[in-house]
DNA sequence: CGCTCAGTTGAAAGGTTTCAAAAACCGTGG
DNA sequence: CCACGGTTTTTGAAACCTTTCAACTGAGCG
């Protein structure tokens, strides 16, 4: 069975939201689902969009963002594979989804995925158990505001941990960021980027290599920043 | 019946979590909780506690803050009459929940919240549309920080809007923070602060009345803030 | 080769923090 | 009721960091 295999070569199977179904409502939802790819810059949802669909991240990387009122991007949050996207309740979209790098996903109609939270209490129980963590995340995010350099390590740390997208060796990874994208998600300019970058450079915390390759040095460096 | 009563008479009956129970399941649930006071400045729970309890706020205001390495606390959070507070599922507390001023909760033991949610289907899907509001306006709060004084402006805007505590006017609130909390808040020293409320005042969107007090005079200038 | 675009670098302007000190406020006790 | 002492808030000036504006570099591409 198609949708059956589907799950079953799932990458993400273990720790996506899906994994606390059995092995019979998996089969239901999955044949809700279908697979979805996007392409760097795509974006799955709008801000603003009604009734968008849900999703669970299997690979890549994506952004939430708000638009500002004068047509700026700002980064509010991030989605890695195994992560789920979307607003169930529906209304319009508070922010909008768009892809960093090439990042496939597996996509839900909100009905059926309203119906499969209706009929599955541990769907609905393991989603706010996510959604409560993701809460106390976003919270402490606001705390770790130090200077520009500081935000900066923070964010090539957080890559570094839990990013399997970009991890392209050991101490090596691929930034799913252009430099404008990291000012919009640690509120700097472009400018201050490059040059916080080029200040953890001078420590010898990382070294850079074209124009996303990030040699990771010095961890404990980095944490000190 | 005591309990009963309790709920009969609550404040906040239309607005906290429990409004979607029915009469049957308000009376348990009811009968699990009981009322706490706050004086200004006590905690509910620290960081770091384990299996603390839950509570929905029926009067005052509440920080939730964490503390930095150096010792130094960070406000991520608040919660108004009407918001439940606490970690359903236990574990360590990331946050610390203080009264900013003479508060009253009603108290749940956390086993008996758990439960409850688990008995209780509309309480669970009530909890996780809450939470998924919550996270937005997280996220949300994040992308709306320009400079200083935006960002003063928007807290008296929010203030005004919906903390019901603080209204002691049609246009004046008292300040449920010292200049030091605010400053924790909003990322800013307190000679920050005063300075920002002294522009604030220049310009005639504000008029300070000793500490707390706050006669808001032109809510548009704030807003263009 | 020359174009464009992302990224880097430099210098000046702007805003926030820091350190220091004065002023206003509050509870207490006379 | 007023004076007192401690605390919070305000104000001032200099240091610091980030932004802004501008120019430059380098990689990719027709």
């Amino acid at each position: 069975m198609e949708t059956a295999d589907r799950c079953r070569n799932c990458s993400v199977q273990s720790q996506a939201l899906c994994h606390v179904l059995d092995a019979d409502a998996l089969s239901d939802f999955a044949s809700a689902g279908r697979e979805k790819r996007l392409f760097r810059g795509e974006t799955l949802v709008w801000q603003g969009d009604r009734e968008a669909n849900c999703a669970t991240v299997t690979k890549g990387a994506l952004k939430l963002a708000t638009l500002t009122e004068d047509g700026e991007e700002r980064i509010v949050g991030m989605a890695y594979p195994g992560d789920f996207v979307g607003s169930p309740f529906g209304g319009p979209s508070p922010v909008q989804i768009t892809a960093l790098v090439d990042s496939e996903l597996c996509l839900v109609a909100l009905e059926a995925f309203r119906k499969a939270l209706a009929n599955d209490r541990v769907l609905e129980t393991e989603l706010l158990r996510r959604t409560l963590d993701e809460l106390t995340a976003a919270r402490l995010d606001r705390s770790r505001m130090g200077g520009a350099g500081a935000r900066l390590a923070g964010l090539i740390l957080n890559l570094d941990a839990r990013a399997p997208v970009c991890r392209a060796g050991p101490d090596y990874i691929e930034l799913p960021f252009s430099r404008a994208e990291i000012g919009q998600l640690l509120d700097m300019r472009i400018e201050t980027v490059s040059r916080e970058f080029g200040a953890l450079e001078e420590t010898g915390a990382i070294r850079r290599e074209g124009r996303r390759g990030l040699h990771i040095l010095d961890r404990d460096r980095l944490r000190a920043a």
